[in-house]
RNA sequence: GGGGGUGUAGCUCAGUCGGUAGAGCAGCGGCCUUUUAAGCCGUGGGUCGAGGGUUCGAAUCCCUCCGCUCCCA
């Protein structure tokens, strides 16, 4: 590194070392591609000339002449540098280039003896000096927390970190274009909220000086969407971050995206229809097919989605619980003590039988899956069944043993909603800090009438994870939350 | 919070039974005009995560702490 300050401190006596002029007409990918059906005799009969810019990536260099690899925003090109037709200074130039060092380059394209398309170099400009050396060309960064910390070395060097990236942009562009092209209308709503409402889960909590007031990151954006409803905005999306302040994992980042949408005069069924399109479209959009392969596992997205309720999934995947009466608190309650899973006090049925869901089925969920028929207790924003209130039109989506959407009818009754705040501030009280806050604006907007509605959230983060194979929420996030480096 | 793994050169990693700290890549010097993980010769580079202990002697054994990581709650 001592070595490259000198370099650079020779370049700045010598003139210009971070020099702006240079512009270049082509990219290493597009010419790949342009002339990939062009032998050595073609390259040579009909000339392509280009300018490129890029960094330094690798070096063979064999006394008069040398080649290297220039890496873009596109892929990589090979250049050959002869000191013949660069000249001595040049050469000598190129020679005392760095890896990792952002040069440009001129020359015309052609095939080498092996075959691989090559720029002949005519000349050569340093536009930027690396002072630091880049990991270790063949095995890349391996150091999890320096690829996370230092994500701008990362995508340098690791192909596939560049690729997971290009995938999320292309999985949420994908869901914007399909519900745009539905007539959905996209909003911004509050980060900062009085009131964190929409999930059950702590939040960040922050202070507004000017006016002397707690604030909330939001931890979901629902029941400011659903006030949209009421206003009149009949289909209404938001992608954007959530904030909860809870563990990291494989699987939770305390800042995450979710995509939300509602639809008025639609019920859960016809929001899992739209769930499974989208997820679907995504797929084709980012990766060409609806058949994935997820950490070794065959998926397959372009079958209808399996569909079942709570109970039915908890009594196929245990025997011991087939004829056994699922809202028998009791039982239930035996079955979480086998399990291993502390009942706590004031759980009913219905909180019962989901942890034996989440600690018996969840996982094994790995096809795409549809449970339905949450039950109450465990929905407090969501209707009731018509023919059985203990439960609610509801579902949740799980793909590869993770839940991916979330989303049920709307609870647009008014006083119903207000009896369910009501139970949660209870259980707040009680010591639940995950429990949610009574929220009596969002009442009163309700007593304004709420059509009926369907919201979904999706989880884009998880869905990117699924689409571009990778294990952990932290390779989809381009900066996932660590620990202040040690001085 | 509990358990496992791990921390050695810029990067990727070896390091045996406790006995002078190693390789490859990157760097530096030299040779080399069709290489593509180029090759060959030479060469510089270390707070072995930190602190303590055992020992004639510790990267190695013991203790404490810190970081990272995976699994579980």
């Amino acid at each position: 590194m001592q070595v490259r300050w000198e370099k650079l401190a020779r370049w700045r006596r010598e003139g210009q070392a971070y020099p702006n002029g240079f512009r270049r007409d082509a990219l290493a990918g597009d010419m790949q591609r342009r002339c990939a059906d062009m032998d050595a005799a073609a390259l040579e009969q009909e000339p392509i000339l280009a300018r490129l810019g890029g960094r330094l990536m690798s070096r063979r260099i064999m006394g008069k002449a040398s080649f290297a690899d220039l890496q873009d925003g596109s892929g990589r090109l090979q250049i050959f540098l002869g000191r013949e037709n660069l000249g001595e200074g040049l050469y000598g130039m190129f020679r005392d280039l760095d890896l990792g060092d952002i040069i440009g380059v001129e020359g015309a394209l052609f095939r080498t003896k092996a075959g691989e398309l090559s720029l002949r170099a005519s000349s050569l400009h340093l536009l930027a000096k690396a002072l630091r050396p880049l990991p270790e060309k063949w095995h890349g960064l391996n150091d999890p927390e320096t690829r996370f910390r230092q994500r701008y070395v990362d995508l340098i060097v690791t192909e596939q970190a560049r690729r997971t990236f290009q995938i999320r942009a292309g999985a949420i562009a994908s869901i914007r274009r399909g519900l745009l092209d539905h007539g959905f209308l996209e909003v911004e709503t509050p980060m900062m909220q009085p009131i964190p409402g929409g999930a059950t889960a702590r939040p960040f909590v922050t202070h507004h000086h000017a006016l002397d007031m707690t604030l909330y990151l939001r931890i979901a954006p629902e029941l400011y969407l659903k006030r949209l409803i009421v206003g009149g905005f009949e289909k209404v999306f938001e992608i954007n971050r959530n904030f909860r302040n809870e563990g990291i994992s494989t699987r939770h980042n305390p800042e995450f995206t979710m995509l939300e949408w509602y639809e008025a005069y639609a019920d859960y069924r016809q929001a899992m229809d739209r769930t499974e399109a989208l997820i679907r479209s995504a797929a084709l959009a980012t990766l060409g097919t609806e058949r994935i392969r997820y950490q070794e596992q065959d998926l397959d997205l372009g079958r209808p989605f399996a569909r079942m309720t709570v109970a039915e999934a908890v009594r196929s995947h245990n025997p011991d619980l087939r004829d056994a009466n699922l809202r028998d608190p009791l039982l239930l309650g035996e079955k979480l003590r086998d399990l291993g899973v502390p009942v706590r006090t004031g759980w009913g049925w219905g909180k019962r039988l989901v942890e034996i869901f989440e600690k018996t089925v969840e996982t094994q969920l790995q096809q795409p899956t549809f449970i339905t028929e949450y039950p109450t207790e465990v929905s407090p924003l969501a209707r009731c069944n018509d023919l059985e209130p203990e439960v609610t039109d509801r579902f949740e989506l799980f793909i590869a043993g993770r839940e991916l959407a979330n989303g049920f009818s709307e609870l647009n009754d008014p006083e119903d909603q207000a009896r369910r705040f009501q139970s949660q501030v209870l259980a707040k009280e009680a010591g639940d800090e995950e429990a949610m806050f009574f929220d009596s604006d969002y009442i009163r907007a309700l007593e304004y009438g709420m059509p009926p509605t369907a919201g979904v959230g999706l989880g884009i983060d998880r869905l990117v994870m699924l689409l571009a194979d990778q294990p952990s929420i932290r390779e989809v996030i381009l900066f996932p939350h660590l620990r202040p480096e040690q001085p």
